[in-house]
RNA sequence: GGACGGCUAGCUCAGUUGGUUAGAGCGACUGGUUUACACCCAGUAGGUCACAGGUUCGAGUCCUGUGCCGUCCA
């Protein structure tokens, strides 16, 4: 074996072997229990984040676990074709080159992004292979699959014929970059400090007389149609019936009341522009107001903004206007304003409110969402987001599901040429489109992203094709065991597939029944979802591409191996927090493998010949007789290590469950039963049965690590013999309670007694060895100890002499019958020790180190004194708690006289 | 404005239903190549558990309020 552990040697080769062998297969299998996940379809241009790296890790070690435990396990990738980001995308690329989609056409430019998404499209998926993600690659599936499209489109024929979907002019949310509508959740609210103007408003009919008005939106002054004033202001009566001249684009408009009108806000007079603001929209409805747009879709000004102002873009415009206004003395006045601005999620420039012809979507199974999550039936970890979950819930609004893009699902919807769109009549839906294409046009639209991901669990599946559906094992892996994803995509994906579950999976319900729990049951795409924290810098911002913090998942696999980065990054991942990466944590998953590597390589040094060791060999070649104290110590850790690990995972704690494989493995296994067996193993009675604990631990410590770094623990699961022919994937780890069992079929029943005691005893060393390093002597230098002990605890002394003198470093412990005089003392649970130095003592630097000692002890004992002399404790608090505490005073109160006594002895 | 999360050692974080003297890793410092590992071993220092009240025999832990940081929603 190498002397260090050479990643690069071993994880190609490795990955290479289980995809041939097909271990990431997932076949429906009647005789085994199902496992399974579907992964968050990273955009199919994307590369590798770290935030990939840890929610597929995640995936990944919950997949190989199941696997473990015999369970028929299918993780099932796949990529999302991203619609705006990708289209984007390629229309820079275009743009690169001189041409616009509409040089290509529709068709043309499809094809064009098609070809783009096949040549740079699914990088993520090799890089994923790197990382050692145990996926069924054939069962990869595209969103724009033509099986998957299909699912996307039927899905939107059953709404509409359902009544959920429809189409309507509204306020949307409209992007001026990528010219499209965007649903609310792909708007993010922005503060922004800007300004508050107020500009006057002459009235019509007693010229030199103003009512002024407060905006942040001057250059939309052009689209005014009104002033709104509310009713119950003192001015109302008084301006009743009246006009005022717009200052630009001068027209007479009236004067209006209205109650959404903010009385305290500004001067309490509000300008009405219906086209560029959801509530201007509603009062201009309200009142029968008239609609001018003064923008075009890519938000430059049209020709009703006057020839002043048509041609610039809407930050010019603003301070073209605002000029203007100063010019004509209308402009009374402006101050810094603090607003919230909406901005589009993927081009990040403010969006527009539009009106718009656009489809939407009244959300199916609401209600049944909020039960299948309040009632327990899908279960968030943490907890906490439920909340999060059932406000949106709560507040649902319709969504916009059309997209003035090309790339993605077209609209299902026909209109009959030549005929009025918006009579209902005059439309065809359906997957397939009329029997008379000719005298049909489609709607050019297509539909957002997430209409089609928030079918994702099931038309990877093959819905709702039935024989696509049991060939594919839907009803076998459906509802899927477990989502991970990041908290940020709860309204986007999560509640949106909850919904899509509900309404799709199973025989169609009508929508007026409510669902039951047992259909719910069957119906939700997930049990469990697992919510991860963000990735965030050392410094705690968020890592993104603009800000370069984001390192390259890739250069720290080769630099640290895939285990190491997979290692670190679940050591720093606690449940649902947000984590400060830093690459010291993912070096010291590299250093935890080399670590295994190593005392591997010391095991194989031992005893180089070739085993074939199952788990009942190997507890065959423990001799019952052999077992001493620290065989039946680091038997009960392993028993106890298997069960928490266990548990720990099923609460999805992955740091904790590390960290506790990570003592056992550390400081148990490597830092004391491997270092006090070196002695055993330089031969005698006791080899075997040690070398055997030995492989047992081994074994088992790989077993519960596979899952988290699977490449180095299948590759020592076969140097170390452990395999017979079959790989680490398939073993299982099993219970404490399993291993308890198998060990006591043998005669071998660890002694609780023993942990107890090597607990104590290792606190000895480590007061001993603290008794040597304070005189500079190195671990090696071999000195004597004395001490003084009563008989019971002499016995626990003796019977673990050899680790300890092993352990300390040390020639002797000799046991005396009085306190020697003029040594270091040290005061432990098993009496009095005494260094013995052939040089002298510091007798002045020891007093005071004993002197401190004591100081110590007496804080503690007066405290537990406290305590104790208080009725009220000794009355209330639970007998076993006043018993420690009476335990404890006494222990103390010993260790106080030993420590006056040498104190004593010094001087 | 509302909701949620965080505030514990220089740093990153553990700390179960309240119960011994609050832990780990990293970093710092000291010493060290003993049958694996310097990607290692041994040891030491370092904490007013954000702040203020309260409940309790007992609070890092429960309650109330405040502050700061972060996220989401309006």
């Amino acid at each position: 074996m190498e002397k260090a552990y050479q990643p690069k040697d071993v994880e190609d080769r490795l990955y290479q072997s289980w995809e041939e062998e097909g271990s990431f297969r997932g076949t429906p299998d009647a005789g085994k229990p199902a496992y399974s996940i579907v992964i968050p379809p990273p955009n199919v241009t994307g590369v590798l984040t770290m935030g990939h790296v840890l929610n597929n890790t995640i995936q990944d070690i919950l997949a190989r676990r199941a696997r473990q435990r015999g369970f028929s396990t299918l993780w099932l990738p796949g990529t999302d074709h991203a619609g705006i980001a990708t289209q984007t995308k390629v229309e820079q690329q275009l743009r690169q080159q001189g041409k616009s989609k509409h040089d290509l056409g529709r068709e043309g430019f499809i094809e064009h992004a098609k070809e783009w998404r096949d040549k740079h499209g699914g990088i993520i998926l090799k890089q994923l292979r790197k990382l050692g993600c145990s996926c069924d690659w054939e069962r990869t599936v595209h969103t724009l699959d033509p099986d998957y499209s299909k699912a996307v489109l039927e899905a939107f024929v059953r709404l509409f014929n359902n009544g959920y979907v429809y189409r309507g002019k509204r306020m949307v949310n409209w992007c001026p970059v990528s010219r499209t509508a965007l649903s609310d959740e792909e708007v993010i609210m922005k503060p922004q400090s800007g300004k508050l103007y107020k500009v006057r408003y002459e009235l019509a009919d007693t010229p030199g007389e103003y009512l002024y008005v407060s905006t942040t939106r001057p250059e939309t002054i052009m689209g005014d149609v009104a002033l709104a004033i509310h009713p119950q202001d003192e001015r109302w009566p008084a301006l009743q019936g009246r006009k005022v001249r717009r200052p630009l684009q001068p027209a007479e408009i009236p004067i209006i009341a209205d109650d959404a009108v903010e009385k305290d806000f500004g001067t309490g007079m509000l300008k009405i522009t219906p086209a560029h603001d959801p509530l201007d929209f509603e009062i201009g409805q309200r009142h029968g107001l008239e609609i001018i747009d003064v923008f075009h879709e890519d938000g430059v000004l049209n020709e009703l903004a006057g020839p002043e102002f048509a041609g610039l873009d809407r930050f010019e415009a603003r301070k073209a206007t605002v000029e203007k206004l100063r010019e004509q003395g209308d402009l009374i006045d402006e101050e810094d304003h603090a607003n919230n601005v909406g901005f589009s999620e993927r081009a990040d420039v403010p969006i527009e409110p539009r009106l718009s012809e656009q489809w939407f979507l009244r959300y199916p199974r609401v209600e049944e969402a909020k039960r299948a999550v309040s009632e327990g039936m899908i279960r968030y970890f943490p907890e906490r987001w439920t909340k999060t979950y059932l406000h949106w819930l709560e507040n649902i609004q319709d969504w916009c599901i059309s997209r003035q893009l090309w790339w993605g699902h077209r609209i299902p919807v026909w209109y009959r040429k030549g005929a009025p769109r918006n009579d209902p009549n005059n439309w065809h839906v359906s997957v397939d489109g009329p029997e008379d294409p000719e005298n049909w046009e489609q709607d050019e639209d297509v539909l957002d992203t997430w209409a089609s991901s928030w079918l994702w669990p099931i038309a990877t599946m093959g819905w709702p094709n039935p024989s696509a559906m049991k060939q594919q094992g839907l009803d076998y892996f459906y509802p899927t065991s477990a989502l991970v994803t990041g908290p940020d995509i709860i309204f986007f994906w999560v509640a949106r597939m909850i919904m899509a579950g509900l309404e799709f999976k199973g025989d169609p319900v009508d929508p007026k029944t409510t669902l039951s729990d047992e259909q719910i049951r069957q119906r939700i795409p997930f049990r469990d979802v697992y919510f991860t924290g963000i990735i965030r810098d050392a410094k705690g911002r968020k890592m993104s591409k603009s800000l370069g913090n984001s390192p390259d998942p890739l250069d720290l696999i080769e630099k640290y191996g895939a285990d190491g980065l997979r290692h670190g990054i679940m050591s720093i991942a606690p449940k649902g927090q947000d984590i400060r990466f830093s690459e010291e944590r993912i070096e010291q998953g590299r250093n935890f493998c080399n670590k295994l590597w190593n005392v591997s390589r010391f095991r194989q040094m031992a005893d180089e010949q070739t085993r074939e060791s199952s788990l009942e060999e190997i507890i065959g070649r423990m001799d019952p007789a052999h077992l001493n104290q620290d065989d039946h110590a680091i038997l009960l850790r392993l028993i106890q290590t298997l069960d928490e690990v266990e548990r720990l995972y099923e609460q999805y704690e992955f740091n904790s469950a590390l960290h506790s494989i990570y003592r056992f493995f550390w400081n148990d296994l490597c830092d004391w039963y491997v270092e006090n067996s070196k002695p055993r193993m330089r031969g005698g009675e006791g080899k075997e049965t040690c070398l055997a604990v030995q492989d047992l631990c081994l074994r088992q410590v790989l077993l519960l690590l596979h899952p988290v770094t699977p490449f180095i623990t299948e590759e020592l699961w076969h140097v170390l013999g452990f395999s017979g022919g079959q790989s680490i994937q398939w073993a299982n780890p099993g219970t404490g309670q399993e291993l308890g069992g198998l060990l006591s079929q043998s005669g071998i029943k660890p002694d609780p007694v023993a942990l107890d005691e090597m607990l104590a005893i290792r606190e000895l060393v480590t007061s001993m060895r603290a008794l040597k390093a304070d005189r500079n002597l190195a671990n090696n230098n071999r000195v004597e100890f004395s001490y003084l002990a009563e008989d019971g605890k002499s016995d626990v002394l003796s019977k673990h002499l050899g680790s300890v003198l092993s352990s300390v470093g040390a020639a002797a412990l000799n046991r005396v019958a009085q306190a020697p005089a003029g040594m270091p003392a040290l005061v432990t649970a098993f009496g009095s020790i005494y260094l013995d130095l052939a040089s002298g003592v510091d007798v002045g630097a020891e007093k005071i180190r004993l002197s401190k000692e004591l100081e110590a002890l007496n804080k503690i004992i007066s405290s537990i004194e406290n305590k104790l002399g208080n009725t009220a404790f000794t009355g209330k608090a639970p007998p076993q708690v006043v018993e420690g505490a009476r335990r404890q005073l006494a222990d103390n109160l010993a260790k106080k006289q030993e420590t006056e006594d040498a104190l004593r002895s010094l001087s």
